[in-house]
DNA sequence: GCGCTAACTGGCCGGCCGGTCAATTAGCTA
DNA sequence: TAGCTAATTGACCGGCCGGCCAGTTAGCGC
């Protein structure tokens, strides 16, 4: 390793192996990933890793903070400027949790190495978003924009779970016969969900 | 390692080793498996595991080969027994693989692996059976029974991937505020589902 | 300037990883 | 029963893994 400019910055050194990092993480799982190529990749010493990190689970766990940080304040803001409730916001709440997946697919990845683990600390995280948009659900029902006999929790549920598997399972479906492009999937998806919560007279 | 009795099965040797293989595979991924670890757990020594495989990453295929084998003849005889359509055969469609994952939760991670890993080989396995479904479905639009202006693929795609992702990520989802049971969430999905894929007069 | 703290380096280590190999032997065939 | 094949063993290997440590030095407070 030759001494890199003389001039330090543990912030951004920090930063620099965290990119890494997370890059390395989510391309390949904690176990796949070997310091010394970590270290190459983030252009730091195997050391400097273990001087700010402690060792490489720590690493682990400060990687899927910051990234759940970075998801959950994303969709609370996205929560927030959502508004008062109208017919049309859960669609337009689907297609932006869709297409906020689509632009952050390591996010999805994330998710899915840490359900594999058993990790349930993220799930805990989005809690009060789950809870705010099952309540904003409960709300319409209760004003008869959608129907009453639904947990609202699962309304929820059943889109996030939709869209997130469409990306984690991308390479498996994508060569099935018949299947669509990203925006028709959602299209048919919303065709079906909107159809399916919306009360009937 | 004493040895075991002195009788030689090479193919109880080789279940053996996939059984204990699948269950290490499935719940720690290809990287963090250790031969040794393996080997200790299916009472086998470690040279053993490479005279009847090979090596490491043959014996991951080989585990996930006959896992999708016995996932494939399952749903190919699930679909045979089908019958003729009617309007309630979606709706046992779902309950059935829903019903099927829950039973073998292996192979709802086994599949996730796969997808992390980028391996589309599991994906195309099941070229035959989303075709089958999706002709199916076709063929329920085209006598009234489902509405029309969605692509069949999509409905099969749907359904497949909110039951899967309903088990992978039930770490994730189990603690959100107001989430019901397996029995309780597979019916809030059915109403919205068949509800949204029932044709309008 | 002076000295302290902590960022940073490079060399090193014990352990164990996946894999190999020569030797042994069970079980089948003729 | 002799002889061959392949299942099985245990000792062994080179490599590299995560981690450690003694030493160097930049930057900051005084």
């Amino acid at each position: 390793m030759t001494p890199r400019a003389q001039t330090r910055d543990p912030e951004l050194t920090r930063t620099r192996i965290l990119d890494a990092a997370e890059t390395l993480f989510v391309a390949q799982g904690f176990s796949a990933v070997k310091l010394s190529e970590l270290a190459r990749s983030a252009e730091v010493t195997k050391s400097l890793i273990h001087h700010h990190f402690g060792s490489k689970e720590q690493l682990w766990e400060a990687v899927k903070n910051r990234a759940f940080e970075r998801y959950f304040t994303a969709q609370m803001a996205m929560l927030e400027e959502a508004g008062e409730p109208d017919a049309a916001l859960l669609r337009r709440s689907v297609e932006a949790y869709f297409h906020f997946l689509r632009d952050n697919p390591g996010v999805v990845r994330l998710f899915a190495w840490t359900h594999l683990e058993g990790d349930s600390h993220c799930g805990e995280l989005d809690n009060q978003l789950v809870g705010a948009g099952a309540e904003w659900v409960r709300q319409a029902q209760s004003r008869g924009l959608l129907r009453k006999d639904i947990n609202p929790t699962h309304v929820i549920a059943m889109f996030v779970m939709t869209c997130t598997q469409w990306f984690e399972a991308k390479c498996h479906h994508q060569h099935w016969p018949g299947m669509g492009s990203d925006a028709a999937f959602l299209e048919d998806f919303l065709k079906i969900f909107m159809e399916g919560v919306t009360p009937r007279e």
